[in-house]
This record gives structure tokens, sequence and C-alpha cells, in this order.
DNA sequence: AGCACGCCGACT
DNA sequence: GTCGGCGTGCTC
């Protein structure tokens, strides 16, 4: 009997292909199985979506069906969960459920014909088999301290959602350690998902796992899913996790979307970090997905960070939607309890209750010869630390050698000509780089606008830092070891960490770990270096420069910021026996900012409940809710016009008024980079104090937008996109 | 979104 | 004469 299936394609939210589209089977296909179609000259993978439908029951001219081409019968039908997911996912980020749908599938599935797919499968079966677990180990048992042993009950006793807030060093990783272990071994099949905000952060993490739970659960037990794998690892990771022979998922965003038929447990790493948001397609939030997909599928969901989202702070009041876990106190490298925080003196000669936290100490720069870069008692401390041969961090967020070069005859600066921005300028490989567009070009010699050869860098990068200290330290020597020769000791030995130095396959790694290993005295980088990585020798912490966003016009920049130096600061000596001499600096015009008191104690709540203050105050989020509707023409006025004529044509939609009640439609403007690689952008933005007044209206003026593009006012568009929750305004 | 078809400008 | 620009239209 000939059958009607209903299959979802990766086909766009609009142009009438949005749904599912009908196609002919002789057998009958659970819904969730994955299925080769034929769509005009292509041959698409698709998912089944629902149940066989009533032949008839589609409006489309049945005469012009076509059959399925093949179904991928070697591979289980994806669950209804998961379904539901991707459903949630496509409405809630307004995109088309195929998109959603295709977009969360290895794209090697897509590429496989059946008799390879086959192959790999059976592959992967024998893999599976040889990898049994060695039994002969016993579960480790680690020393818990007091804080962890009562998250780890609290998380046992609830249902959550969990929002573990635990400060940097308190042991956050083994909490989710324990938490994983005690569910694998009360329910053989569960499956728990494991997320990091950046793939730099994947291999650390997976060894911990492996370490813990290959000897328990052999070695397809742990696998990874992250955009930085090769399609056929990806593919392997993924299917492991769908046919439930991984029991650990550890991933980056995309991971969320991971078919895990017995998920029980989701874990959220660095929950605050924005690389959860996606930036292009579906711009999802995976953390917020996370939080979805566990009430969905039963799952608890554990949310962790030092200085959480505000969104998920505020959730974690008393009597919000989330349980608060606390964790205030670091822990040395021995596990070991501090019940008695030390006592220190701070800068102002008071005391201090920290704990085992670094002191923090601002540097007025006010009070520091003008424009200088490293201020002299900073410079001081650092030359301590060489001299006792202990590391020091200094971190900038910016790289390249100087983000401007400027004629100071005729004012000419380094533009970009296909962007409103600067182009950077390298020295290394003496280039003028845009880093919006990757426009590339050999520095002048001389002014290109008057032919003055005095062309200077304006500002400084990590390259020109690095530099900057070298000169700085040229004459200091640090101590010679016994077994070195050289009588007077050896210069300072300087490395810089970015993305530039970076670049190489497997570059980052081996810099780590000539950090690690003590070949670096000072270490120079962005933010890069303050994420995760632990540098156990490392007892001196300094930012520059961490002024910019503080007056920044992106409300969200402050917490951004906080979050940035707090990360930093525990980056400074995680080994107990440096702990008690590691020091935060911070220069700053601004030593009095509000940000930089609550820094100074670590204190993330007083600097959370000020900010929330201030938010609920302005309207902003969580106390009421966006989206942003972005469009790319060749010029401003295209871009912004089509915007606008949307805006003006979203009131007269049916039931606009009620629509519209309680939505705030701002103006369009520019965006903040106005123009990249000669693209004119723009952008409105949508407020709401209610997310299903917001969501409702976008629903609708989906489908307006689509329509305006067809209208005059649509010619010369590029493209638009929607982004609910955007994060950078 | 792809991919075809189709109609006008500068190159082997 | 063709290669190739992107506008328009179609795909179960």
């Amino acid at each position: 009997m000939t059958r009607w299936l209903p299959v979802m394609l990766h086909t766009p939210a609009h142009s009438q292909l949005a749904g599912p589209l009908t196609y002919l089977s002789e057998q009958a296909l659970a819904a969730g199985t994955l299925v080769r179609v034929p769509l005009g000259q292509r041959e698409l993978l698709g998912v089944v979506w629902d149940a066989a439908s009533d032949p008839g029951a589609d409006s489309f001219d049945a005469e012009r069906l076509r059959p399925i081409s093949a179904p991928l019968e070697a591979i289980a039908p994806l669950s209804l969960a998961w379904r539901q997911l991707v459903t949630f996912a496509a409405n809630y980020y307004q995109r088309s459920i195929g998109e959603v749908a295709l977009a969360a599938l290895p794209p090697q599935l897509r590429d496989l014909n059946t008799l390879q797919l086959a192959r790999r499968l059976k592959r992967h079966a024998r893999d599976a088999e040889s990898a049994s677990p060695d039994s002969s180990n016993a579960i480790c048992s680690v020393a818990l301290t007091t804080e962890q042993m009562r998250a780890i009950a609290q998380f046992e006793q609830n249902s959550g959602p969990f929002l573990l807030f635990g400060a940097t060093g308190s042991g956050k990783t083994e909490v989710y350690l324990q938490c994983v272990q005690r569910l694998l071994t009360s329910d053989t099949n569960a499956q728990a998902l494991v997320m990091v905000p950046e793939i730099n952060l994947t291999p650390q993490l997976e060894a911990r796992f492996r370490a813990r739970f290959n000897p328990l659960y052999g070695d397809s037990a742990v696998v990874s899913l992250h955009s930085g794998m090769t399609p056929a690892q990806r593919l392997k990771s993924w299917l492991a996790a769908h046919s439930g022979v991984a029991r650990i998922v550890l991933g980056t965003r995309m991971a969320v979307f991971a078919s895990l038929p017995k998920l029980k447990l989701i874990i959220v790493d660095e929950e605050h970090d924005p690389s959860y948001k996606s930036g292009e397609g579906a711009r999802y939030s995976a953390r917020d997905l996370a939080i979805y997909r566990g009430r969905l599928e039963g799952a608890k969901v554990l949310l962790g960070s030092a200085t959480p989202a505000l969104e998920s702070w505020h959730h974690s009041r008393p009597g919000g939607r989330y349980l608060r876990l606390e964790m205030p106190s670091r822990i040395g490298g021995t596990l070991v309890p501090t019940n008695e925080p030390a006592l220190r003196t701070n800068d102002h000669g008071g005391l201090d209750f920290d704990g085992a936290l670094p002191l923090v100490r601002r540097v007025d720069m006010k009070q520091q010869p003008k424009h200088c870069v490293i201020s002299p008692p900073l410079l001081d401390a650092i030359m301590q630390r060489v001299a006792r041969g202990e590391q020091s961090l200094v971190f900038l967020n910016r790289r390249g050698y100087a983000p401007v070069l400027h004629c100071a005859d005729c004012g000419w600066k380094s533009e970009c000509p296909h962007c409103s921005a600067y182009r950077v300028f390298h020295k290394i490989d003496r280039t003028l780089r845009c880093h919006h567009c990757g426009f590339a070009e050999r520095v002048p010699r001389a002014c290109p606008a008057c032919g003055n050869p005095d062309i200077a860098p304006m500002g400084r990068g990590t390259e020109r830092l690095e530099e900057h200290l070298t000169e700085l330290l040229a004459g200091v020597r640090r101590p010679h070891s016994v077994s070195e020769h050289s009588p007077d000791g050896e210069p300072v030995r300087i490395a810089r960490i970015d993305a530039d130095s970076t670049k190489l396959k497997g570059a980052l790694e081996s810099q780590l770990a000539r950090v690690h290993s003590g070949e670096v005295d000072l270490l120079v980088g962005t933010q890069m270096i303050a994420k995760g990585h632990d540098f156990r020798r490392i007892t001196l912490v300094a930012a520059i420069n961490a002024d910019s966003a503080l007056f920044s016009s992106d409300f969200r920049a402050p917490e951004r910021l906080f979050s940035l130096l707090m990360q930093a600061a525990g980056r400074a000596g995680r080994d107990a026996d440096n702990s008690s001499q590691s020091e935060m600096w911070v220069q700053t015009f601004h030593p009095q900012h509000p940000l930089f008191e609550a820094l100074k104690r670590h204190d993330y709540p007083a600097f959370a409940a000020q900010q929330l203050k201030e938010r609920e105050q302005a309207g902003m989020p969580p106390f009421s809710f966006q989206a942003l509707v972005r469009a790319e023409a060749r010029t401003q006025e295209v871009a912004q016009g089509f915007l606008t004529a949307a805006a003006s044509a979203a009131a007269t939609l049916p039931a606009a008024a009620s629509l519209l009640q309680h939505i705030t439609v701002y103006p369009a403007v520019p965006m903040s980079i106005q123009r990249v690689a000669n693209v004119e952008r723009a952008q409105m933005l949508i407020e709401s104090p209610s997310r299903t007044a917001l969501q409702r209206f976008l629903n609708a003026w989906q489908v307006v937008l689509h329509g305006t593009r067809q209208q005059p006012e649509g010619r010369g568009l590029i493209r638009w996109a929607i982004d609910v929750d955007p994060l950078t305004i």
C-alpha cells in the first residue's frame, strides 16, 4: 500500500516550503526515520516528521507527489522528544523546523550513500565491542569538601533546574563528575550531556572525564561533539550517542541537539558564556534550550558558573525557577576544605575576608605618569615575581600591534576600504588587517594620503604590549637554576598567546605546555588565556586597559567585563602553595567604580544586585524580552527602509492592535559597525515585558517581513534575520 | 536555500 | 562568438 509521508527538509522558513513536504512510500516508516528524498534536481536528507497522513489531507496536487528515494533503515528513528526540541527551537527562534532539524544532524549523513553508511555502522559496532570496560578498576574515590558534598546532596534531593554558583577553583568540575557518576551508577542506561562554551576547553574536560569513566564503562563511553572535529569523527560520536553506546557526550553549543535516547542529565559549564548563543542560522541559546530540553525529557539540568548570567542569577533567587547551589570557597590543589578564610590587608590598609582568592589591586591611572602603559607599581610587582621565579600574566583584550595607524600631518587613519572600521596594524608580518572582513595589505611606507613618511601606531594590542614589556624588562635577569652556567641569570622569557599566535594547529596546546613547564616568566594575551586554563604557577594577573567596557552603550558590557576579570583573577595561583601571595591587578581611571569595588571583594552577588536593580529600573532584560531584526543591503537606506516598511506593515496585520499592545518597536538604526565587506547593516529592536507577547508578534510579523521583501521597499535587500534574545545590541 | 533558466556586458 | 553577472521562479 502506498502511504503519504510528511518529511522535513533543509528548506528556508518561507517560500511555501517551510512545512513538511509530502512523499510517497510503500513502507510504513515511523516518525523520526531518516530518509533520502528527491527535491527538484537534488536528492536531500530528510526526517519523517509524523505518522503517515491520509491521502488528500494535503492540499498539494496528489499527482505530483514523488516517492522517497530510500529510508536510512540502519539508523533508529529520532525520538519524539528530539523532534519536540527541534520544533520548539524553530518556533522560538523563528526558523523553519527543517533547517533546525537538518543542522542538528551530522553533515556526513547527507553525503554518505546507503552502502557507505552501512560499512561505517558495521565498523563502529566492531569498535564498540572491543572497547569493553576494564572492570578491575574500582570507582575512584575523591575527598570532597563540605561545600561540594552539600551541593551534590541538594542536587540529588531536588529536581532542578540548578544553578551551581561556585567560585573559580571551588571544584565545580568535581561536582559535575560526581553528579554524572552517581547517575550512571544508579541507572545502567542513562546518558549525560556536558557542555562547555569553547572548543579549546573540550580536550582538558574530555581528559578528565575519560580518566574517570573509561575504566568503568569502556573507551566508547565518553564522546565529544563540536565543530572542530572532522566530519567522520562527528558522525561517529553522533551515532554513539544516538545508539546509546555513549554514556557521556561532551560538547559545545551544537551538542544540545545531539540525539540522546536515555538523556537524564544536562550540565552547562560556564553557563554565562556568550558562546552558548549561536550567531548565525537559528540564533539559539544552547543554555536556554538545555533548560527546555531537560523539562521535555525529564532530565536534570545543572548550570554552573562563578559569574552567572544575570538572567540565570535572577531565576535562582529565592522562590525563583532555579535552585541555587553555592560553593563560595576556593580550594587548593590538595582538595582540603578551607574552613578558615585567610585574613589579608587590602590596599586601603583594611582587612578583607576573601578565602584563598587573589587580592585585587586597583591602580589609579590618574595618579600615574601620563601615557604610561604599565604603571610603575605594576612593573615593580612583575619584576618581583620574576625575581622570585614566579609567573605573571598580563592580559589585554586586543590583538595585533596597534588598532589604528595614523598620520599626524593630514589626519589619515588606516580605515578599511570595505568596512566602517580601522584596519589593525600587525607588525609581525607588516600588514594592515581588517578584523571584520579579513582584508589585508602590506603596511604603507608613507602616508597614502599625503606622503608623510612619519605615520605612527595609535593605541596598543598584544603584539605591542609584548614588545613594550620586552623593553621594560630588558635589564632584568631571572634567577638561574643550578644546572645553568650563566653567572648573571637569564633574560626574562615572555610569551604571547592570542588568536594570531595560535592559528596553527596544536599551537595553543604547545604554548600552554611551555607555560605549564615553567619555560615562560611572563605571559601576554587576550581573553583567550583568561578562560578555563589552569596556570598553577601564575601568581600575578594584570588587566591593562579595563575601562573601555565601563561606559559602553551595550548594557551587557559591565556584566561581561566583570565576568572576564573574575575569570582572569581565577587564573592566579590556583595552586594552594602560591595562592597566599597571588594578586589580580587592574589598571583603571575609575578605581572607585562599583564594578571594581565588587571585584575587589570577589562579590558577584553585590555586583549582580546592583546591575539587576539598574536593569529593572530601565526595563531591560531579564525584566523585558527583546528581539532584533537585522537587515543587510548595498546601501544603508535600503536596509533601514526595508525594516521601516516592515514595521509599518505590521500595523496592517489582523489583530494588529492586540499583537502590538505590549510591544515596543524601535526605529531602524545602523548597526554599531555599519558596513562590513561593503555591505550596509541596519537593525531594529523589538521589546516587550511579555515573552509570549513578543513570540506571538514575531510569529505573525515574520510573514510580513517576508512579504516586504517582494515589495518595492525590499528591492536591493541582501538578507534579513531575526535574533531572539540577542546578546549584543 | 539551491538550482535552473534567461537575458545583457566584456573576454579567450 | 562564449563566459558569467544576478533577477525570477520552482521545488512535495
